[in-house]
DNA sequence: AAGAACGATTTGAACGCTCCAATGACCGTT
DNA sequence: AACGGTCATTGGAGCGTTCAAATCGTTCTT
């Protein structure tokens, strides 16, 4: 059978086109009792509106961007997967869908924005990955296009509403649980300075570290590129220390579990000799036993889309449905929407 | 400044609307000279087509749907997301585009594509993770919706276009490669029987056990859940018998790992004492540096791709363009098209 | 030389929806 | 009885595109 429309619905409600479409989009216009009708006869003829044309008039496709990122680091890629994955339910949840790009780097991102955005394709992105001077962040915000971040700005004068989790407390956290397991000795291995999200990381360990009057001894604070190699390495050196450390916080799961090699091919075991402690929760880190802070990506996810959701209603001109109650009338809000900062957890596993 | 359009264009290059829409869609029916004058406005304005106009009339959005799981094994879900990746990548190649979707079960799944697909949202699907009897795949192909999987219709009489990857041909790979160590008692940790993908894994390993004239004993064949503690135990049950294999092919990473840790518990070295193979590459596979056997997503993703284009070309009302050159004309395919099954790569780490 | 056939281009209509302005019904007030 | 006002509903227009048919000029055929 043919497929159903608002004209062959308004046919069998007997009434206009407009009130079927008034049942569905704005129902207190509607008399209850027409409504009840317009609905039989929507579900009778098992009508759905057809998305392409609704988009072609009221210019909103309810589809959200987001890069899938190209296979890069093994250990930490997944952190990505499972945010992709939460966006993916919650937008769902919303009447959203997400709609995945690839880019090899910010410059191509941007220029698939172009693409998205010029074929009027896509309502808004979702960004991940942000960095100091981001381009991307840059050239949406110029075109006054809808997105948030997942990450802060950075020191970049961002305007833009974001999301993050916060780094330092993670770090923060975990030092404070070695601490309380008597550990006084507790190194960082971390990623070269420079890098925001590293550096972030390390704050929260140098913070507990200051305030707990800890051992801090030169070596102790290592920075090296991410990944298994680097981290094996700048643990070796560590523990060749003339005073070793007996616990090591670390910036990301790939360090870590650098690290937790060569411990155990020293015949050292995790937790029970040296404490090592990762970050991102990664499912390496599940399988071998690593302690690791994990990023509450669900929530963030769900955080990302109500502030894309914020950021669309302000946007619109005609302003939000009656029912929508989104927040006092004539507020006139025009700046960013307040940015969230989510805790991490700490997941204590044996190996600190 | 305002959108261009088809209007806008045809403005500018003195021409009318249609003569754009053809130097776009079919640039042979249009005279050379004015092509270029065409071409040139529409770069000059910097014109694209409006994806939900041209959906709108032609119904076809260019929008493939594909799920992404809901965080299930930590281990082998990486799969997924390296195939969507992939898919990702290819998709935007050809000018396509993905879209994702959640469902926590297959009716539900079902219900998605009712919701994705009365949108006309969606022009086609890519499944993965079929098994006998699909509810899936029966709910489609009745109601003529095009799509493929990523995996055999195991059994069913499945008239549907699939990719998939020779799991046998991966175990026998690897069963070959042990014996080419020189290794005689091998056995085979999987899943219980009943399952399509585990028992077509364990084939591979069964015909070439009794191809080399292997020393199968009672006890190297075993079949238990997916997860690192049912592996764990099943390998330590297998380490007890009286005369223990010298190597253990797995039907997946999770086995392999947990067989992994049951060994370093006991003081072995996977790969020296006792080889250990695992299936899939996971990246905590490369990390551990456990030999596995991978999958080749990347081309799976692209075979998929090319056979969604077939599907969808033979389905077109009308007939492609005239470029496609999609095979003799009048062949008049109607039938699926031909499966692909592509060959696993093994590759050897320490463990083996 | 008239008609047929072709190539290049144009015009009008339609896809299904929502916006906008307008309509009629009903109420209470003058 | 005529007037403004609210509520419920309606018809027309238009979003940007492609399809189908029509137009016009040119060349081939009989």
């Amino acid at each position: 059978m043919a497929r159903a429309t608002l004209e062959s619905v308004a046919r069998h409600a007997a009434v206009s086109r407009q009130t079927v479409s008034n049942a569905l989009n704005a129902p207190h216009l509607v008399h209850p009792e027409t409504l009840t009708r317009v609905r039989a006869a929507i579900s009778e003829l098992n009508y759905r509106p057809h998305h392409a044309a609704r988009t072609l008039r009221t210019r909103r496709s309810q589809l959200v961007g987001a890069r899938i990122e190209p296979w890069r680091d093994g250990v930490n890629g997944a952190v990505l997967d499972r945010f992709l994955q939460s966006l993916t339910a919650h937008a769902q949840a919303r009447g959203q869908r997400i709609l995945l790009f690839t880019a090899e780097d910010d410059e191509q991102e941007c220029s698939h924005y172009e693409d998205l955005l010029s074929g009027l394709d896509l309502d808004a992105f979702v960004l991940h990955g942000t960095h100091a001077d981001d381009r991307r962040t840059a050239w949406l915000a110029q075109r006054r296009v809808p997105f948030v971040t997942f990450g802060r700005p950075w020191g970049s004068t961002g305007t833009h509403g974001w999301v993050d989790v916060d780094g330092a407390e993670g770090t923060r956290a975990a030092t404070a649980h070695l601490v309380a397991a008597g550990h006084r000795r507790i190194a960082f291995l971390g990623w070269p300075e420079g890098s925001e999200v590293g550096d972030d990381r390390r704050s929260g360990w140098a913070d507990l570290a200051l305030a707990a009057g800890l051992e801090v001894r030169p070596g102790y604070d290592a920075g090296v590129a991410d990944g298994l190699g680097t981290g094996r390495a700048a643990a070796a050196a560590m523990l060749d220390l003339d005073v070793p450390p007996t616990a090591i916080v670390c910036a990301s799961d790939s360090l870590a579990l650098g690290a937790w090699t060569e411990l155990t091919a020293r015949g050292l075991r995790p937790g029970a000799d040296v404490a090592v402690i990762g970050f991102d929760d990664s499912t390496t880190a599940a399988v071998v036993g690593l302690s690791s802070v994990a990023q509450p990506l669900d929530d963030a996810a769900a955080a990302c889309l109500r502030m894309l959701h914020d950021v669309l209603e302000t946007d619109r001109p005609r302003g939000g449905r009656p029912d929508d109650a989104d927040g006092p009338p004539g507020s006139g809000r025009t700046g960013p929407p307040d940015p969230v900062l989510l805790s991490p957890r700490l997941v204590v596993r044996a190996s600190g």
